[in-house]
DNA sequence: AATCGAAATATAAACGTTTTTATTGTCGAT
DNA sequence: ATCGACAATAAAAACGTTTATATTTCGATT
């Protein structure tokens, strides 16, 4: 048994025409068969998933490809910053591939990644996935404000997910994380804590998700009838180093903040560097608040305040909305805003702190 | 003209049949042609060349995939823990990725990722990779002792090559770091310092490296002629919390460690993170030794001295052995160690310290 | 008893390549 | 003039599928 199957193994593997001599049906009924077409007897049926079974049979991709142009691909484009020594850079994207991957393990599609570096050369990637035929679903993110991928593949009516939103009213599926609320939430808690002069680190402005933040940043103030601190934003890559240098510039300005709102874990990490540089302490100086990626702000010393939503679940999410979508599910349908978790490590407020 | 390349992009893309009959000549001649077969007259192929690139011909991977049986695919294993909550995990695998993805960018290969849970799933996905044909080369980490998955691919001839040695004395493609000299040397800066006690935060012992460490950890207190502090190295998943733990329980016994070498930043800041809570200083109570994943060391506070190597160089090391594997080359002569630059960012000593 | 329709299956064509084999045409040697 | 060798190209087969069309069988209807 073990010593045969092995001899099978080893040879050609068995095609739809070894199915058919072994069960003495045509090739054509076997593969109707096997694709359940109602149009074979139930027993016909049997008879042939029985051998394909022990024969160990698996459809060849390409044939399959070939003929029918379904490629069971999806790809997935990976972005990379082309930035040297930034190591930290994209340390999310293992979890959100295997969010992906988990989505799709029950179905016969595979994942590729392609890994882009910037913004054009994604929209390269995604025409050349199109055209070429090289998957059957794109998932991509790093959304901008008016991205040309979005633009491209809806009008070419290519099946895609995409991890954000552009600003753009267009119709197709997206997960997203609620930013402009997040950003809204952790501002109104300084604010509440008695901040006035907060800082935002954020990403660079072209990205959709930077204005959401710089949105939800200003609505706080403007609800609290106080002038928010634009002054205070720094845009950049999301470096750690932009995170120590941001803080760094910030902090030694006429008017420095007493609290800093942080975009991500890496940065985060460079606004402690810089604080602990400085001689600042979080929670008795200056405050702040992160958006948790890795789940490591916990082990921050201090321990800080962050708002904390599952990296993973987004990828599952991506991947089940592609299934779906290349199923031929309208793109309506499909759309997931994600609200972080607030975890409170810090009581965020500024106590008997002198202000400025 | 940008009319026109946009209708032609709009109708099906041209195949070999389209270029024979723009060109006239029969699609054999225009396949051979492409493919520089040195039968087809010289004036001809230039006709064929220029005909191809007016038309934007680019050959369908899927028709030739089933013809050759070459997919043009390299498969890469990306390891992911099945642990809930530990979103550290894999960080670095964006960076690998990255490097492969580069290695490969020239080559008409892409790139397709398979997400397995533990070395009982690499073992299957690397058989069907295999046996279906799902790619014509692979690339895996996390090489086990005896790593079944390096057995199964010698033995079926079939190109690959692995992030880290197993310890069978096989001929296979392979890039590693050289994780005996590592320890050693890390060892042996700690004990030349003064420390006596010095615990090893390692992964489980069934992985091939964690043996690596344990030797040149040894070896370091055999060279000094001292008693290795065996019943100081840690060992489990490399999570911060892992760190954590595995740093307080240590610090709480009888005979506590005065210093710290650890495996990666995950569980560096685990340990960091410890320290904190007992109210530990590092430089002050205790030293502490890291191998950088991901350059993040230079920012915790106080910055610690790493082991660092960039992990690109060592995805770009797999993508190239890799394509030249698949084109042949002898694995004998695709093997390459490195070792890890010092950055040396405390003293590491006990100086006037008590020991104990 | 002849005919029809439906069910079940078979045949053949197609997808886009590569490769093996066959067909031209040209030229030099006999 | 005839033949063979060679160069250049064409024709055909093959890879493993799916699918459109054709064939067979059989029971029911006229």
């Amino acid at each position: 048994m073990a010593a045969e199957s092995r001899i099978a193994r080893r040879s050609a593997p068995p095609t739809i025409k070894t199915l058919a001599d072994i069960t003495g049906y045509s090739i054509a009924t076997i593969s109707k068969a096997l694709r359940g077409s109602p149009v074979v007897a139930p027993a016909t049926r049997e008879v042939i998933f029985n051998a394909a079974r022990e024969a160990g049979y698996r459809a060849n991709a390409r044939g399959m490809a070939l003929r029918t142009g379904r490629t069971c691909q999806a790809a997935v484009l990976m972005p990379v910053t082309a930035a040297q020594n930034y190591e930290w850079d994209g340390v999310e994207y293992t979890q959100i591939l295997s969010g992906i991957s988990q989505a799709l393990d029950g179905s016969d599609y595979r994942m590729s990644v392609h890994v882009v570096r910037d913004a054009a050369e994604g929209c390269d990637v995604a025409r050349r996935v199109i055209d070429q035929g090289l998957a059957d679903g794109l998932i991509f993110s790093g959304i901008l404000d008016d991205d040309p991928r979005i633009d491209l593949l809806v009008e070419s009516r290519f099946p895609f997910v995409s991890l954000g939103r552009c600003r753009q009213p267009l119709d197709y599926a997206h997960v997203d994380i609620d930013n402009e609320w997040a950003a809204h939430a952790a501002t109104a808690r300084l604010i509440a804590g008695g901040h006035r002069r907060i800082a935002l680190v954020n990403p660079e402005r072209r990205l959709s998700y930077a204005l959401d933040r710089i949105d939800g940043f200003t609505r706080a103030f403007r609800e609290a009838g106080l002038p928010a601190s634009h002054d205070l934003v720094a845009e950049g890559d999301l470096s750690t180093q932009f995170g120590r240098e941001s803080a760094t510039r910030l902090l030694q300005a006429a008017e420095p903040p007493t609290a800093f709102v942080c975009i991500n874990e890496s940065t985060t990490l460079g606004v402690l560097s810089a604080l602990g540089s400085l001689g600042r302490q979080v929670g008795v100086d200056v405050d702040v608040i992160a958006y948790d990626d890795i789940n490591v702000s916990a082990y921050f010393t201090p321990p800080i305040t962050t708002f904390y939503q599952p990296i993973e679940v987004l990828g599952r999410t991506l991947g089940e909305f592609l299934l779906r979508r290349m199923a031929g599910e309208e793109p309506k349908e499909l759309r997931q805003i994600f609200r972080p978790k607030l975890i409170e490590r810090q009581p965020d407020s500024l106590g008997g702190r002198l202000v400025g």
